[in-house]
DNA sequence: CCCAATTAGTTGGCCGACCACATATTTGAT
DNA sequence: ATCAAATATGTGGTCGGCCAACTAATTGGG
């Protein structure tokens, strides 16, 4: 029976707890995201937004004035994730919410002059942060992870309900 | 002024907003690691763990009692972090904390029968969300994979503080 | 021996993110 | 026209996660 060994059954101090043996490479996954997160975290911080709030402004920039749900589909979040960071985005005055007048249940989201100042600052953060994660890789590597990571979203969209990216909705107001 | 053109900025209703120009990888990757964990928290719940709780058992698991310090250092979490959630993972009677004899400072943790009960649970489904995941991909795309994630793990470790991985412990007592 | 510096853990606060539930409005089928 | 279903949003609660500030115990100089 598998299970304890008294000497530790990872090779040698190596980060690798049971869960490797079954999935290595979610395990690496994971990991990479955490840190990567966190680096983004350190940069968006000095921009005065938080981690998350920068892809909310990135769509903002993008779209103008778009329906709270428009978001909510395109970013693949929970509604109520969404009412309230736009709720504390709206009183630190990055973006502006009022009643769309032709349906009363929605809500329009645009930035304010506050939040579109955001844009290169947050672009930079972007590039900058692409940069130092693939140091190191040439073309091939970088095409090859690109192409890897795609399968790895196919995989998991059609485990798990998706939502966020594949459906290219015809009519898209954006 | 810019920001709203009445054409969509982006190619065709695809999930890039202008963040993936600056960032594709980037954005390939957090949704990518998105996705995996909400595909994890849903396998985890049916076990009666919250997304995150399974890497501390896992460790614990692997080390038997240890020093929240250890946990703290090896997980690579902040220790109000670890604090909480062991408190929870304690009142719902996974772990067992009790007071090192050695050092009143530290505190010992270490499963419960209730939380040994949960390993084969959690590695199965830690295996099979590795299965799903991978889907498609074959061993030399699988070690590509791997391997590709691997130099971005050293990329973003040195890029902020690292901890959680690289540094094997010489005397580590697991 | 004693007091400063380090280390271990805790608490409170905040944010992203989820779920379950509640509310208003619009749409649709009868 | 009416009333049920679907849609759009908001509330409350819980968790993982971070930071900042605090307490308690151990270690290291002087």
């Amino acid at each position: 029976m598998p299970g304890n060994d008294p000497v530790c059954t990872a090779p040698a101090g190596g980060p690798l707890p049971t869960a490797a043996r079954g999935g290595p490479v979610s395990h690496a996954l994971a990991r990479v995201a955490r840190m990567h997160r966190i680096a983004m975290g350190r940069r968006l911080r000095d921009l005065g937004l938080y981690p998350g709030q920068e892809l909310m402004m990135m769509r903002l920039w993008d779209c103008g004035a778009v329906r709270q749900s428009e978001l909510i589909q395109s970013l693949g979040l929970d509604p109520s994730t969404v009412t309230k960071m736009l709720q504390r985005m709206e009183q630190c005055g990055y973006v502006q919410r009022r009643p769309d007048p032709v349906d009363r249940r929605a809500v329009l989201v645009e930035t304010t002059e506050k939040g579109q100042a955001l844009r290169l600052g947050v672009e930079g953060a972007w590039s900058d942060l692409e940069t130092a994660t693939l140091a190191g890789l040439g073309e091939a590597d970088r095409a090859e992870l690109a192409r890897l990571l795609g399968v790895l979203a196919e995989n998991l969209a059609e485990e798990a309900g998706d939502e966020g990216a594949c459906p290219p909705p015809p009519g898209a107001a954006c």
